[in-house]
DNA sequence: AAGGCTATGTTGACAGTGTCAAGATAAAAC
DNA sequence: GTTTTATCTTGACACTGTCAACATAGCCTT
């Protein structure tokens, strides 16, 4: 609707087209999601968006590093509220990251989905915007080693991976339906949380 | 090739096709399974695999449930080593978990894949041969509660989901190749398993 | 043994999909 | 004003899951 004059060319078929598709995947799903319906969407012919995006996973991958951005603004805000101390914030940060998840399944599942990652075929792009923020979550884990919320005789990268792991894993559990319902997700948060606080809420 | 004899009645079809597919499986991965191509595999016209499957995921359904029931077998065999301490078989389940989702990737997959459980579509018969497996990881970790690894003060219930979800994310992160590759497979179990004894280790 | 029922297998067809090739159009560059 | 370039179009291909209609053969009953 950006453009309602019917001219040859559209104009800005590119964010037409990832309009489009972020709707349709908040609606209906990654995998009801055709690149000819999207350009039915966006008033153009199929092969249109090819001129946009080398092909269908080249679209998913940009509407993907748009989620990563968003999602490290977030974890930084998180990070970021020095008034209120580690333990908090840290507890904070894993009630968001599921609640994300869970509030953004189809998302999440794209930008952290095989659809995208699988045989390291991500785009470059997906890349420069995803790997910062992996960094982040090292960064935060460093950070919450210096403190006492997380064994420091670890490597930080290692415990990066395994909170990390440890949230992805009941993200997924839960938006795929795996024996985790959403009803208890405040409480999987709080019992994750209090597991790897162990040793500072002794 | 179990019949090379061609009757117009293949005679075990319903293997035949659990056969190519589970091969298939592990050699292309799960998206480059078709109905087709393994109806050519076992030497019977495209529709013949309807007689035996309702649609391809109740066949997706009956390997996943396969698999369900092996990991079943093997997490039992390793918990009951009684002969080994509580902490070592703790610390063997983590890095066997890690070990078979590297090694069966596809099969993982398929097994914790949305492809089955997308919109709470499982078969009846899956979650019969899965539910248990997914109980069985409760039952430990009460008895890991018990031993002291695992913290007392917290639900079973809870508990369980959260240290398979580790396991799951971890495996999960390896699998798609984000920000986690196969080289540090150990070192992560072994830092998962650290975090998670951390008041029996201290 | 004859006949019918049922399990199993077949071909034909349909609506979808991603993607390439070749041609049409308009805008920008020279 | 002409040429180049970006964008969009139609046509086509191979592939998918799945349904309907028909064919075969083994089993069950009489």
């Amino acid at each position: 609707m950006t453009n309602t004059a019917q001219s040859y060319h559209h104009g800005d078929l590119r964010s037409a087209l990832l309009d489009a598709a972020t709707k349709r995947l908040s609606c209906h799903g990654v995998d009801s999601l055709s690149l000819r319906k999207l350009a039915e969407d966006a008033g153009v012919s199929r092969t249109a968006p090819y001129h946009h995006f080398k092909d269908k996973s080249a679209l998913l991958s940009a509407i993907a590093a748009k989620g990563f951005s968003d999602w490290h603004s977030t974890a930084k805000r998180i990070f970021e509220q020095h008034e209120k101390t580690p333990q908090a914030r840290f507890r904070e940060f894993v009630h968001e990251y599921i609640g994300y998840a869970a509030k953004n399944p189809e998302m999440y599942e794209l930008m952290f989905g095989r659809t995208i990652w699988q045989n390291n075929a991500a785009t470059h792009d997906l890349k420069d915007v995803a790997y910062p923020s992996f960094q982040f979550q090292v960064t935060m884990t460093r950070y919450w080693q210096e403190r006492g919320l997380l064994p420091e005789n670890q490597d930080a990268l290692r415990l990066a991976q395994v909170t990390w792991g440890t949230l992805h894993g009941i993200a997924r559990l839960l938006i795929d339906g795996i024996y985790a319902d959403s009803s208890h997700i405040d409480e999987m948060c709080d019992c994750a949380a209090d597991l790897f606080m162990q040793a500072a809420i002794k």
